[in-house]
DNA sequence: CCAGTTACGGTCAGAGTGACCAGAACTGCC
DNA sequence: GGCAGTTCTGGTCACTCTGACCGTAACTGG
């Protein structure tokens, strides 16, 4: 599509916003970053970090920005991608609003929220509904957000996005666990990693062991794949 | 994201697009429907079918008429989800135009272009390059919309969105073929499709066998799984 | 009636999976 | 040091799923 000077339609220009769901692991559970809404009307609420897109802005600086800006997250290394587009007329109140979504990924021990303005919330809590009151249709874009991670952690190498290097296999299987919410047996988990090529990459370091001991693991980094021969399916 | 009358970073508005990528089937090949773009500087080229947003209008809506509008096809039911959206500051050179992407499907039988500006095109000489050139950035959207059709047989009940009802199993069998390009053993096929649930449901009905003979093959309808358990893996 | 074609059902070996067990290698505590 | 507890690692076993293949059923046209 273009802009056509010469179409007479009643097009119009949209206001076009990026919004953006960052998902982090913390002691064991998925987390998602959300930040206290600027208008006054909806105070009370959470929102996740949006911005408006620049006019010389491509819609992945403006993901950038908005994690910069209002959760004072910088990750410029940080798994970025988009979800989807929501455009319904009526889903801001202040106006018509076209909305990107971005899904973010960081690992664990990275980025936490620097900006008193953002918080993390349990993701397992928010897909309840239990949670606290989202703003716009955020709580249409945080199930989109999950569920989107939970199914490419099958089939793409994805959960490496959530440890730092090197890793022990448990620290990987952990993030399985958080984001589908299951256990899953330490021993396939490792034969079913080790299968898929390229997933992982033996660095023949090992860790030492936590304060309730077990027996040193072996540490790993990220390998060169980017979709996994076979998948990782759901139990 | 809102509209927030009391920010004043440099942000302005947007020309919102929809662009859809319609695919369908003929004589066992995978075809696109593109049309002539309408401003004469790109004449020669080919483009999606796409439409301004208007400002009471989905982004659903101004799908189904960018198809209608520009290709004459009224496809009410056709099967129609977002593909993703492309923002780059210099996709358009008209000027900056924020265009969401959708990906459309409809039976094989049904709705060819009647919009002498539409044609159909082989989807596999435009993932080679070797098809008209195109317009925008349209030649990255198209292998997106076809790579996402082929994903998307493998775990949604999508293949039945380019049959008509009823059907015999090799019609199912030749949509599968046709998208991903390869053959696939008969009998195999059919036990994979039986075993996953509620994928299609037998009516009882017989078909009438081709010119060419051939033991009559059991119609069937859709089922209503959209999720495939177990999926359709490719080869 | 016969050759050709398609639909359908079943068999068989190999790969992949979940459940489970046993040993290896560490911790802290007695 | 010895012991209980923990985690990591490798292996077995039964079950399922898959692809390759064969044989039969049921129609066509000649």
């Amino acid at each position: 599509m273009t802009a056509r000077p010469s179409v007479s339609a009643p097009v119009s220009t949209c206001a076009v916003a990026v919004d953006v769901a960052l998902l982090t692991i913390l002691d064991g559970s998925l987390q998602l970053v959300l930040v206290e809404p600027e208008p006054p009307e909806l105070a009370g609420r959470w929102a996740l970090p949006g911005r408006r897109v620049r006019d010389d802005e491509s819609l992945d600086e403006t993901a950038h920005r908005a994690l910069a800006e209002l959760a004072g997250i910088a990750a410029p290394n940080a798994h970025l991608e988009q979800l989807r587009t929501y455009g319904d007329p009526a889903r801001d109140p202040g106006g018509r609003v076209v909305s990107v979504a971005y899904l973010a990924l960081t690992p664990t021990t990275a980025a936490p929220p620097t900006d008193p303005r953002a918080r993390l919330f349990d993701a397992t809590v928010l897909l309840r509904g239990s949670g606290p009151e989202l703003a716009y249709d955020h709580a249409r874009i945080v199930p989109d957000a999950i569920e989107r991670a939970r199914s490419k952690l099958e089939y793409t190498s994805l959960a490496t996005a959530f440890v730092a290097e090197p890793f022990a296999l448990a620290e990987l299987r952990r993030v399985y666990e958080a984001i589908w919410g299951v256990q899953l047996d330490p021993a396939n988990f490792r034969r079913k990693v080790m299968s898929a090529r390229d997933f992982v990459v033996a660095t023949g370091r090992i860790a030492s062991p936590g304060p309730e001991g077990g027996r040193p693991a072996r540490l790993y980094r990220r390998g060169a794949a980017e979709r996994l021969h076979p998948a990782m399916l759901r139990p």
